[in-house]
RNA sequence: GGCGUCAUCGUCUAAUGGUUAGGACAUCAGGUUUUCAUCCUGGUAAUCGGGGUUCGAUUCCCCGUGGCGCUACCA
C-alpha cells in the first residue's frame, strides 16, 4: 500500500513552528518512504476562520521548503488551487458529504438526535465537578426512540447529533511514537460530530476525510492524543481499517510553557521576518524531538528526507531554544556564497531603507559572515558602509594607552601611504600595510585601531582590510581624512 | 477532580543490564587577533526521588514527585 501522510491546519491566522514541525515530520516520513504528502484546511469552525489563513499556511509550508504533492497548494498567482482526486480538501466544502455519513451512523444507531441546551450541560458539568466525578455528557438524550427524536428534529428543534461510545471495554491507541495506549471507554464522552449550525466536529471531519482521502499514517500534535479512542471507534462503526496513528510532543519555551504569542515569536512568518534561513529554521526544527543518531547535526532537507525515522522520534516536549537556532542561522549564512547571501538580504535592505544597486553588495554583506546571526542584523550591521558621514567621539579613534596626538599622526601617516598604493585589493593592500607598519616599527594596534575606526565609526566591526576594500581607495582615503579633522 | 502522557548536563540530544555516561548549543578559561565575531585548545555541568528484579540498573518493574496535554456544539 502505498503511504499517503496529511498536513490539516486550520487557517486560523499564521502557522505555528509546532505546526511546522508537525507538517515537516509528516512530509519527511512519505518522501522517505516514497509516499504522498497531502495538504487539507480543516475549517469547520466559523467563529474562528481568519481570512487570508490558508494562503498562509500554504505560503510558510512553501518557504520551508515543502512541496505538496495533494490537495490544497498554491497557484501562480498566489492563489488558493486544489489538485487531486479525491477533494475538495478544503473542510468546508465537503458538508455534504460529512451530512451522508452522519445519516448512516444515525440509521445504524451509532449516532444520536440530542436536544440538552448549553445550559442543561453546564449544569451537568458543575454537579460533576461539584461531585469530583469525571465530568462528561450524562446521556440524556442517548436513548430517545429514533421516530421521536427525527420528529423533534422536522419541527425545527434546535439538536446536535453525537456518537454513541461503547459502554464497556476499552479502546488501544497504537501509536507510532508512544506504543500503545490503552483508554476505558466508559470514560470516553459521547462527542458532538455535528454542530447545531450543521457543521461537522473536526472528529467526524477528520476521520471521514482521512479515510476518503486513503490517508494511511495521522501524523499530528499530542494534544490529539486523549480524542484518538473517539476517532477509531467511529473507524469501527464506519466499518473502515485503522490508519497508523503518530502524535508528536510539544514545542514549549524555556519557561517549560506552550510556545505562545504572549511570550515572543512563534509563527513561522516571524521568523522569517526576523531573517532566519529556512534551511536553518528545518534543520532545527527537525532536531527538536528526532536525531539520526550520528554527530553530525548540520543536514539539508533533501538529506533530512533520506535519513528520517519515525523510530527515532522522541517522547518528551523539547524546548525551542532560540540560541541554538541562532548558531544554526549563522552556520547556514556562512556556507552561503556572498552573491546568494546578497539576494537574500535584499528585503532587509530595503526595509531599513538602503539602496540595494550597489555592484559590490555582495562582497558587503559578506563582511558580516560569521558575525551576524540573522539576514536582518546583517542588514543593520553593515549600513555604515553607505553613510556619508559616521558620527562617532574622536575618543574611539584612540587605541588603548595611546594618545589623541599619536592616533591622529598615524592617520596622517597612513593616509599618505595609502595614497602610494596603485592595486588596491583586499591582499595586496593588507600585505603591503602590515610591512609599512613593521618597517615603521609600530604596532599593529597603534595603526589599524584608528584605522578601523575610522572607517567604521564602531568600538566593533568588521576588520579594517575588509571594510577599507569594500570602501574602496577613494572613501577610504576621505574617511581617514575626516578622522584627522575630527582629532 | 478524572483520564492520558513524559522524565539523561541550563538547552537539544547519544549510549548501554557492566562506559572515565558521548556530542552540539550556551557558559567559563586559554590561544589566535587592531575590536567584536570567526577559528583552535581546554574546563564546569546530567541519568527526578524511593523501593524492588539482578552479581550488577541510568537502562527492566512498581510507587511517589514534578511537568505537560485532554476533560467545548475549538481545532
Amino acid at each position: 500500500m502505498n503511504i499517503k501522510t496529511r498536513f490539516a491546519p486550520s487557517p486560523t491566522g499564521f502557522l505555528h513552528v509546532g505546526g511546522l514541525r508537525t507538517a515537516l515530520y509528516s512530509y519527511l516520513f512519505a518522501r522517505k518512504n516514497n509516499g504522498v504528502f497531502m495538504m487539507r484546511i480543516e475549517d469547520t469552525d466559523q467563529e474562528r476562520f481568519v481570512e487570508g489563513g490558508t494562503e498562509n499556511m500554504i505560503r510558510s509550508l512553501k518557504w520551508a521548503g515543502l512541496s505538496i504533492d495533494e490537495g490544497v497548494d498554491m497557484g501562480e498567482e498566489g492563489n488558493v488551487i486544489q489538485k487531486g482526486d479525491k477533494g475538495p480538501y478544503i473542510q468546508s466544502q465537503r458538508l455534504d458529504i460529512y451530512k451522508k455519513y452522519v445519516q448512516e451512523l444515525v440509521e445504524q444507531g451509532h449516532a444520536y438526535y440530542c436536544f440538552c441546551s448549553k445550559e442543561r450541560l453546564e449544569e451537568v458539568r458543575k454537579n460533576q465537578e461539584l461531585n469530583k466525578m469525571p465530568t462528561g455528557y450524562d446521556g440524556h438524550c442517548r436513548d430517545l426512540d429514533v421516530a421521536e427524536a427525527q420528529k423533534r428534529v422536522m419541527t425545527g428543534e434546535k439538536y446536535v447529533i453525537r456518537m454513541k461510545m461503547p459502554k464497556t471495554g476499552t479502546t488501544v491507541v497504537d501509536d507510532m511514537v508512544r506504543g500503545k495506549v490503552e483508554f476505558k471507554n466508559e470514560l470516553v464522552d459521547d462527542q458532538v460530530l455535528v454542530k447545531a449550525d450543521g457543521f461537522p466536529t473536526y472528529h467526524l471531519a477528520v476521520v471521514v476525510d482521512d479515510h476518503l482521502m486513503e490517508v494511511t499514517h495521522v501524523i499530528r500534535g499530542e494534544e490529539w492524543l486523549p480524542s484518538t479512542p473517539k476517532h477509531i471507534q467511529l473507524y469501527k462503526m464506519f466499518g473502515w481499517d485503522l490508519p497508523q496513528f503518530g502524535h508528536l510532543s510539544m514545542l514549549i519555551n524555556e519557561q517549560k510553557q506552550k510556545l505562545s504569542k504572549r511570550h515572543g515569536d512563534v509563527s513561522v512568518e516571524d521568523f522569517k521576518q526576523k531573517g532566519y534561513l529556512p534551511e536553518a529554521m528545518v534543520n532545527f526544527i527537525a532536531f527538536l524531538g528526532w536525531n539520526p543518531g550520528g554527530e553530525k547535526e548540520i543536514f539539508s532537507l533533501a538529506e533530512l528526507e533520506k535519513e528520517f525515522d519515525f523510530s527515532k522520534v522522541h517522547k518528551p516536549a523539547a524546548v525551542f531554544n532560540r540560541e541554538k537556532l541562532n548558531w544554526y542561522n549563522k552556520q547556514y549564512m556562512m556556507a552561503l556564497s556572498d552573491e546568494e547571501l546578497a539576494k537574500r538580504c535584499e528585503s532587509f535592505f530595503i526595509q531599513i531603507g538602503l539602496q540595494t544597486s550597489d555592484f559590490r553588495l555582495a562582497n558587503i554583506v559578506a563582511l558580516e559572515k560569521g558575525r551576524s546571526s540573522t539576514l536582518a542584523e546583517i542588514a543593520e550591521n553593515i549600513t555604515f558602509i553607505f553613510s556619508d558621514k559616521l558620527k562617532y567621539e574622536s575618543e574611539l579613534l584612540v587605541w588603548k594607552k595611546s594618545t589623541h596626538e599619536d592616533a591622529k599622526q598615524k592617520l596622517k601617516e597612513l593616509a599618505l601611504f595609502f595614497a602610494t598604493i596603485g592595486d588596491w585589493n583586499r591582499e595586496n593592500v593588507e600585505q603591503v600595510t602590515l610591512s609599512w607598519i613593521k618597517e615603521k616599527g609600530w604596532g599593529n594596534g597603534d595603526v589599524l585601531w584608528p584605522m578601523r575606526v575610522a572607517l567604521s565609526g564602531q568600538k566593533n566591526s568588521p576588520g579594517p582590510f575588509e571594510i577599507a576594500t569594500v570602501l574602496g581607495k577613494e572613501k577610504t582615503l576621505d574617511r581617514i581624512q575626516k578622522a584627522i579633522e575630527l582629532l
